[in-house]
DNA sequence: GTACCCTTCTAAATCGATACAGTAGACCGG
DNA sequence: CCGGTCTACTGTATCGATTTAGAAGGGTAC
């Protein structure tokens, strides 16, 4: 069945260089021979040079793997990460380099480190997976190229870094907050702790948690708290199981139906933010007004539904991290870009409602 | 730099087949040896066998190859194809294989069948595709396992299927309207004109769609629609440019305000179905009141909005899809497998409106 | 006619691993 | 002490291509 090089250099006599030159240099030999050898290939069955063989001369695979924490399902559910990986994939396809998913699945840590052992790939892109299951040691043990949108200090000098001014943007968001004079504040995250439910959390110091995006994203909303004279111990903060709309709108119900309701709900996330609006419809709260909500990210449905948020240029992010990643600068200052964010104001925050300033 | 097999090998003044075995079967040596050996990597900094030579001399690469019609972006932006992705990595990930996405890019057709050519994995899944650009010779020719959840006729005998009777489906909810003495029908679909525009189109024969899915599932309306002694010409077709639900709605616009409006739009996704729930919303029209509206697929946003809806096993079929390419049955008719679909009936749909029947 | 170049093609080395057959030595029963 | 069976390892062929240096043949310049 499967036809070689040699297969088809055998059947017209010629050598088996010259059916590769076929292929890959035409310049290489007369036209003439050239269609006969694709002509015959044709009859032969054979589809061209056998990829992986290719690769292993060449020393280049043509593929960048893209790391996950969790389902994929979950990874591609909120529309940030689907831009992001657009962004990607437009800087690789027009290198002819394709992206291999690589699922770091939580329950599998073994199976995790195989993966990302034995991915065939000329690169990695850790885009929304924090140091998982120690996936950042196996993957600089294979001494490739990494590219990451996040945690600056904790990857390595070599790796190449896209990122955005998280604890900054964030911080924005929250001066707009206390701006308005909102002081019973809550933020809303995912895995801001390790259970996985839906509620409010003690969290005493966010500078503590782990995960570099939630704390620098919580820690501006902190310094803008503080910066105006509040304290940190008064803001609720709220976990989300996952990244959902759901689950946003049921960790966000918990600080819409106590006594003392919070006049402002920071999310993390436009998703989660978007889950916030929902459980407020539900309850006929008008955004806003009754409460205010902000987001992060800048979806396309944070438009739509009027949502305040932190911009970020996701697809440029993607693209440039699949460019750093193809063509990695030597000079160490340009191997770490710092994208621009900006407040998009909406209808979702306004005045903290009169007498709510207890 | 980079360290091979033979490089520790010669370190330890063993065999390269040793180390080999110290890191693929671990059983064919010492505990002890291979523990020196191992050791002896780290110290080389040699992080374990090349996955190109290694799936060159196994003949098996350890992925998948995912293809998409149009930029990725687009491909992840409905949530069924998210759904769909995910089952697929379920089944794939059990199997130590990865997924590697291949976009068919519209502009450039060569660049599109090269990336096919030379794609290094063991199996393709055409999920969103219709047959792009010739692809489904140039993946035909390299006589890998497909798998495909489209075009049952198209794809070849040798390819796998796993399916809806798309056809049926969408015909159950076209009964279920034309049952509540809707008459003044639309259908929304993507690319049902080659002109990438939201609005009105003339579609004399359905039966001519080259896209397979929205064939079926707008000739299944058909089949509802004359199955009740009504006629064809009577339905409004309507072409929305991408399948998002800002396009859905501006397509849907043409339907709601025109002076004959439609009492009933049916939506061949739920993401345009959805976007024709903006539109309504827009204009204060109620859903399953005013205007009754169906969608196709039953995304978990559906529920959220109370949509009429087909109801397919969207992970499932990933799932099942990616098990089929893995372990291709010989048997025929394993090969093909048709999942079964339900109408879920929700509050988007009700009786015509009184006076609508002219 | 010789020297030189260009085009077109070939031969051999190489990429980094795995598979399979085979060997050396240990151990065991009789 | 011999045949047989294990365990632990080695040697060689092989996977399917690309690459480099170089050879054959024809043409051109002087």
């Amino acid at each position: 069945m499967s036809a070689t090089l040699q297969t088809v250099a055998d059947a017209l006599g010629v050598s088996r260089s010259t059916v590769s030159n076929a292929y890959s240099r035409p310049d290489q030999l007369s036209p003439a021979l050239r269609e006969r050898i694709l002509e015959t290939a044709r009859e032969l069955g054979y589809s061209g040079p056998n990829p992986t063989a290719r690769s292993l001369r060449r020393g280049r695979v043509g593929a960048v793997g893209v790391l996950f924490t969790g389902s994929l399902t979950q990874a591609f559910t909120d529309p940030y990460a689907v831009q992001f990986l657009g962004g990607l994939a437009q800087a690789t396809e027009r290198r002819d380099t394709g992206l291999l998913l690589v699922p770091l699945s939580a329950d599998d840590p073994d199976g995790a480190q195989r993966a990302l052992a034995e991915a065939a790939v000329d690169g990695f892109c850790v885009y929304c997976a924090p140091n998982w299951q120690g996936s950042l040691a196996v993957i600089n043990a294979r001494s490739l190229p990494v590219v990451t949108t996040e945690n600056p200090t904790e990857a390595g000098a070599a790796t190449l870094v896209v990122s955005i001014d998280e604890r900054g943007a964030s911080r924005t968001a929250g001066e707009h907050i206390v701006g308005f004079g909102h002081r019973r504040i809550a933020v809303l995250d995912t895995w801001v702790t390790t259970e996985r439910r839906n509620g409010p959390v003690r969290l005493p110091d966010p500078e503590s948690l782990p995960f570099y995006i939630s704390r620098e994203r919580i820690c501006g909303v902190r310094d803008a708290v503080v910066a105006a004279g509040g304290s940190w111990s008064d803001v609720l903060v709220l976990n989300a199981r996952d990244n959902t709309r759901a689950d946003g709108a049921a960790a966000a119900a918990h600080a819409l139906d106590r006594a003392q309701r919070s006049t402002a709900i920071l999310a993390t996330t436009d998703v989660l933010a978007l889950g916030v609006l929902d459980a407020m419809a539900a309850r006929g709260l008008r955004p806003g007004h009754d409460v205010s909500v902000t987001g992060f990210d800048d979806i396309p449905d944070a438009d739509r539904s009027g949502l305040t948020t932190i911009h970020q240029p996701s697809t440029e992010k993607g693209r440039i991290a699949g460019e750093l990643l193809l063509d990695a600068p030597e000079d160490p200052a340009l191997r770490r870009k710092v994208l621009p964010t900006s407040l998009i104001v909406r209808s979702s925050t306004g005045p903290a409602p009169v007498g709510s300033s207890s």
